[in-house]
DNA sequence: AAGAAACATTTTATGTTTAAAATATCAAAA
DNA sequence: TTTTGATATTTTAAACATAAAATGTTTCTT
């Protein structure tokens, strides 16, 4: 009895394993992809435009609000620690691409904003960069996009729910 | 002329940008998920079995090759630097959990394999990992899953073609 | 065999990242 | 007021990551 191993004879406990097992296989290839992705438009910039990851990252945020963000902002949308934060946003001010002011009503926060030639020397950045990222998701077909953004979404919202 | 902004009248140029939006809208979700997941089990095996994610992936990458990998072997599969691995292997094999011998036929190469403790210490690990893996991903249909898997695999394809 | 080239790994220097401790500020209650 | 607790940032220490140089080994050519 059980001898079979065909797929119709899984009892539910080994289905269970079956499906873990699939959601590993797709973590890794998920990882996998924007690890390439992600080395890919790292060598970009540093060949291209001599400059970091984490660097031109902190200047997109700055660039998407004009009016500026707190350290802790931006630690929050970058999704790094504050120290990391800290440690960018110092070499970034000493090459004056962004400064940083404090806030009238609170002394503890400053106020982080790119300088004329941060913005000058972002959109610059920004253009290529959208082109090589298009040269590596360009080729997904629209409905495949809109799969892609909607799974990602549902994953993004599953992973929150999880009681860390 | 021209003033209708209607997606119908868009001419190539401009679709042309809107799509290198999208395309960056949709790397930049895939690059929060990425992360997300990853933060997510980082601090699982930091909390639950003190350890980091560098070694739990050299571990993995050994466990599956129980005749053992060399250091190159170890580096290609992780996607890191050759130092990078010699360090994170010292450790490991201070801890006892791998070990290093010398290739019979080659005196330039290493064999290192998980040490007896290594592997029964990996194998609790795994089993964890993979329930958290599938806390994570595992909502998603069938269909869901297997359609994330062939557009994340042309992905890959589609990066790896582009010239460096 | 001798020399050149490729290979496998380690070491070194530099920089990134995190967690945690330290510093300083603010806001509110006793 | 002063204490308490929360907030915002910086500093520090440890782990991680890369590139490049150094070391030793193998293979290929001549």
């Amino acid at each position: 009895m059980n001898a079979t191993v065909g797929q119709a004879s899984l009892d539910h406990e080994s289905r269970i394993e079956q499906d873990d097992h699939h959601a590993v296989r797709l973590w890794l290839r998920l990882l996998t992809c924007t690890n390439l992705i992600e080395r890919h438009l790292r060598s970009r910039l540093r060949t291209q435009f001599d400059i970091t990851l984490p660097r031109f990252d902190l200047m997109a945020q700055l660039a998407r609000e004009p009016k500026g963000l707190t350290m802790g902002d931006l630690s929050q949308r970058m999704m790094v620690s504050g120290g990391n934060v800290s440690g960018i946003a110092s070499q970034l001010e000493a090459e004056g691409l962004i400064s940083r002011e404090p806030v009238p009503g609170n002394r503890r926060a400053f106020c982080v904003t790119l300088t004329r030639a941060g913005q000058q020397r972002f959109s610059e950045m920004a253009e290529a960069h959208e082109a090589w990222v298009a040269e590596c998701l360009g080729q997904l077909s629209g409905a495949d996009y809109d799969h892609m953004m909607s799974v990602l979404k549902q994953i993004k919202t599953d992973v929150a729910g999880i009681e860390s």
